[in-house]
DNA sequence: CTCATTATGTATCCAGTGGATACATTTGCG
DNA sequence: CGCAAATGTATCCACTGGATACATAATGAG
């Protein structure tokens, strides 16, 4: 059963994979939300009633999603844990402004009451620490001072990235926004400095 | 025709304004999203598409809400004019925690997708120039050092907002979320002092 | 005052959505 | 082999926002 040979047969034998893919390039190519469960099955050859098979529901879907997105968060923030509190930073930000869909569904999904359980606990932890490692200087700041920094940062970060993309806070262009939140989050001091690994935009 | 009365008239007389009104009543009492139009209109004792009488789509009632909410809001930080920057963030955290779902409604509507159009230009313009005369110390500061200042606070104050609601940041209640966000603001140096006007949490 | 015009509601339809139940087809294991 | 568990399908349902056609009430011109 080669998962990638042209299947005709009855059963799919990867659909749950392969509906957490389909929606993740759906989100890739710049979705907002999800597709319809109907349209999700349909691109996977599949009636809709089959998706049931492997989610609880609709929000059963959309948690693994959000899963998956802060397992890839914190995957950005470990590649860059060499250039500290601003290298973390910088992550957050590339991510939020790649991945715009994935971003606003892990964190204004539950607010938006789409999610009625809280979002995965053990993969924001994971961003939470990984976070925590780049902000710690090793001058022996308590863990709270830490963790009170590391909330500051990404609330700050968060705050005008919402703003931006609510309509408060107007933009030229992505990349002013970008530079305009970097620029924030610099004179805030609560980063060292900023790495802009950017030319001009 | 009293509107007051009990109409039992072919026409309302005023659904418009009943309908926000009711809108804004279901938002109040904890409601996150609004009604559906149904049920809206079944409130008011009229058939659903009466309301398409009054507003071209359900997206048209979203955003005259939106609207009265900046307008509000506006209103709020007046109150609070005397108290400069402090008193204007106050006034922002407090409305955020006492109408949680029209404060959701007017900032992560956009970015939801469940508005296609921006939100309304000339209220959210009012409760910017509100903030920036809060923060203009009257010692000579540019316009824009001031906007930054004021989007560096009003960032980072709903990005906590918003991490918390989405479960990202834990709060045992809601008002030691408030005072959470309070202290970080605080520590930012970005107001001079927050009237912390509140007995212990 | 009358009557046509316009504003406002109603009745009924439609497509699309998430979800439920009952049935069909495989797969795989004793 | 043969049967049970896993996986899909067919078909139904309630509900939503929206469209069209028709009904009724308010209003202003003559």
């Amino acid at each position: 059963m080669d998962p990638t040979a042209p299947k005709q047969s009855y059963h799919h034998g990867t659909l749950k994979t392969a509906a957490l893919s389909a929606a993740l390039a759906h989100l890739a190519q710049g979705g907002e939300d999800l597709p319809s469960l109907r349209d999700l099955a349909g691109e996977l050859g599949v009636s809709h009633r089959a998706l049931y098979r492997h989610f609880a529901d609709k929000e059963g879907l959309l948690r693994e999603i959000v899963a998956i997105g802060f397992s890839r968060l914190a995957a950005l923030m470990a590649e860059h844990a060499d250039k500290g509190a601003a290298g973390a930073m910088e992550a957050f930000l590339d991510f939020a402004f790649e991945q715009p869909g994935l971003y606003r569904l892990m964190l204004s999904l539950r607010s938006t009451n789409l999610l009625a359980e809280p979002i995965p606990g053990p993969q924001v932890r994971a961003v939470i620490n990984l976070a925590m490692q780049a902000f710690d200087q090793g001058i022996g700041q308590s863990d709270e001072a830490i963790r009170n920094q590391v909330f500051s940062a990404w609330g700050l970060v968060h705050g005008l990235y919402e703003l931006w993309r609510s309509g408060v806070l107007r933009a030229a262009s992505p990349n002013l926004a970008k530079d305009f939140i970097r620029a924030r989050l610099l004179d805030s001091g609560l980063v060292a400095g900023v790495t802009s690994h950017q030319a001009m935009t």
